[in-house]
DNA sequence: TACGTTAGTTACCTATTGGTTACTACTAAT
DNA sequence: ATTAGTAGTAACCAATAGGTAACTAACGTA
């Protein structure tokens, strides 16, 4: 997919894909979402993602505006990541994603009571 | 995006967005999602989708068993596509998907009586 | 036979996404 | 000088998504 040509379509549809629908971008968004993490947590979260891919793919999430960026002045070099306001929304979408599939493509129906965790299993 | 692969993963977002995030598919689930339409119906709703590309969502789609595919036994050749329950299910994901960009992405709050076409403006 | 209509199919190509590998910047501590 | 820890960067590559252009299958009708 050619995100970068879909930011600018007519569809909100599309550029929310463009800007979403990627391999790595809705995990990264996840790993976020009760804290803010260093990217060193975050390569360590998601276990198989390269650096290089982590960066691109961190860069483009803050250039949408959906994490913020905090450089701290400090040895180790340390780099904060979180989500906005705007990142914060795509939660309950993300939720309602995986939902979906964990419904009409597992093999059971998830309990409500079950961890978020489980039942995105990222 | 290797959505091929992607479709077994063990994390319930990323095989979502190998089903669904491209640029072609949430426009064509939308399309159908009020009543089915032949091959060149929906051609002639997304204005700029080549055939082939066309085809190949099409035949994706339904292999997901996200809409149906039945062709009628008459001349000219008529085949006709729409929703399964599990692609049902999607429209109001899609409609959140949409409206988070236009919130946070657009010039003004969409209203809530503006029409789902515009809401979309695919 | 030629044409029309519909839903494709085929050959070829470009641009993007994701990945591997190796390297870099920075400074404190050893 | 070397090592450690953190967050990258650069060069190169494979696979995929999307696209253009041309062609095909099927049969009824003129």
């Amino acid at each position: 997919m050619q995100a970068q040509n879909l930011k600018y379509s007519n569809c909100n549809m599309q550029r929310s894909m463009a800007i979403l629908g990627t391999k790595w971008k809705p995990i990264v968004i996840w790993v976020l979402r009760e804290r803010k993490a260093r990217f060193g947590q975050i390569a360590a979260s998601i276990h198989i993602i390269s650096r290089k891919v982590l960066t691109t793919t961190l860069q483009e999430l803050e250039a949408d505006g959906i994490i913020t960026r905090e450089e701290y002045k400090e040895l180790p070099p340390r780099v904060e990541y979180g989500l906005t306001e705007r990142g914060q929304a795509l939660l309950p979408i993300l939720r309602q994603i995986a939902q979906w599939n964990a419904r009409y493509f597992g093999e059971e129906l998830p309990h409500p009571e079950h961890d978020e965790d489980v039942l995105l299993n990222c």
